[in-house]
DNA sequence: GCCTTACCGTAGCGTACGTTACGGTAACGC
DNA sequence: GCGTTACCGTAACGTACGCTACGGTAAGGC
């Protein structure tokens, strides 16, 4: 035998790279010869531990889902109503770290790569599905008198918001600034905390 | 002298080519070979019209902004009430046309290159900043007891909605249809429906 | 301590890109 | 109708891309 690398390690290592060039760079930017430099290693190295740059750009994708998806558990456990946890659960994603603005850069580099891949495409549908459905099961359990339609509404309202919102943000910060983003977060939430449906007055 | 050529009506051609050819295949897919085959000519053609690619693709991202903001005046228009004006510039915006869906993937792959692009980056801002400016005054309009910061708010989580919707269905159609995209935005108007303030239940 | 073997850096392949130089061509002035 | 001139198709340049083949190197087994 010779000597075993940590693959797990170099993945991790290495899809980070990518997320970082990604953010910084572009789409356009995100190249085998920019991620070798970034984590520090040649290209030769990044096609041994990826298949090639699709597979690079996959492994990349899900390490961003699991690390929203983390954030999005624990801001869920840290609430003690359905309503604080949903409401948490929106604002972590739209929180005011620089992390999570890298993270709005690299989401919608996805979402346009998803227009002309097929793998991203259904990778991004996946993802998105799944947190339509946590959010849609916090608005049904913070009003279990709505109808499961208004409830399906409400989710994918809610997620259009949040993710337009961090889309907007992370080209022009300034008109969408953090504090316009929770106020409009908690605009959103408003019929949440009304006697009546979400489409009454 | 020799033959004169319409330089309007070229430009006109080609950044339609470019806009198709966005549409379909991505940025990514966006060549001068691309465009030049998609509007019928050569790259030399392509590149006696606008000086380089960078002048192609901006003068595609104002056709875009001409396109979206002239139905978003006839919507305006058409409309008798400021709440009515409202509505249908936004619904207009989240239209159910094959030829908006075109028009949200175009606009995600320029979303995407304004994030490494400076100059299309400035000019995103600048178009978006007056598609708020425009939701705003009617905002203020339909709702003229509600202060400049209400108006503000409300302005920016309704374009952030409707981008965000575009942007979700251009990659999930199914899961964000039209008819869902049609309640969130009726959702959202609920408050301006409403004898009270913005927030208020 | 040597051999085997996995690992990965190097170098370069083929391709496609943006861009440019040049020559052919068609229209206008006279 | 002829020369001039703007226009644009052709072809190729340099570059950078994804990817691959090969050889050096270091870590294990014995």
């Amino acid at each position: 035998m010779a000597r075993r690398r940590d693959l797990a390690d170099q993945q991790q290592r290495l899809s980070a790279a990518t997320w970082s060039v990604l953010a910084e760079r572009g789409l356009p930017g995100l190249t085998l010869r920019a991620v070798a430099e970034r984590a520090g290693c040649t290209t030769g190295m990044v096609l041994h531990t990826f298949a090639d740059k699709q597979a690079l750009l996959v492994h990349a994708r899900e390490l961003l889902h699991r690390r929203t998806g983390e954030r999005a558990d624990a801001a869920e456990a840290a609430a003690d109503t359905p309503l604080a946890a949903l409401r948490a659960v929106l604002l972590q994603a739209a929180s005011p770290t620089e992390e999570k603005r890298e993270e709005a850069r690299v989401w919608v580099g996805f979402l346009a790569a998803a227009l002309a891949d097929p793998v991203l495409a259904d990778l991004h549908r996946g993802y998105n599905r799944r947190f339509v459905d946590r959010v849609c099961g916090l608005v049904a359990a913070a009003r279990p008198d709505w109808r499961p339609i208004d409830c399906a509404t409400t989710s994918t309202t809610l997620v259009a918001l949040v993710e337009g919102l961090n889309a907007l943000a992370s080209v022009d910060p300034h008109t969408y600034p953090d504090q316009a983003q929770r106020r409009a977060i908690d605009t959103a939430l408003a019929p949440l905390r009304s006697p009546n449906g979400p489409l009454a007055s």
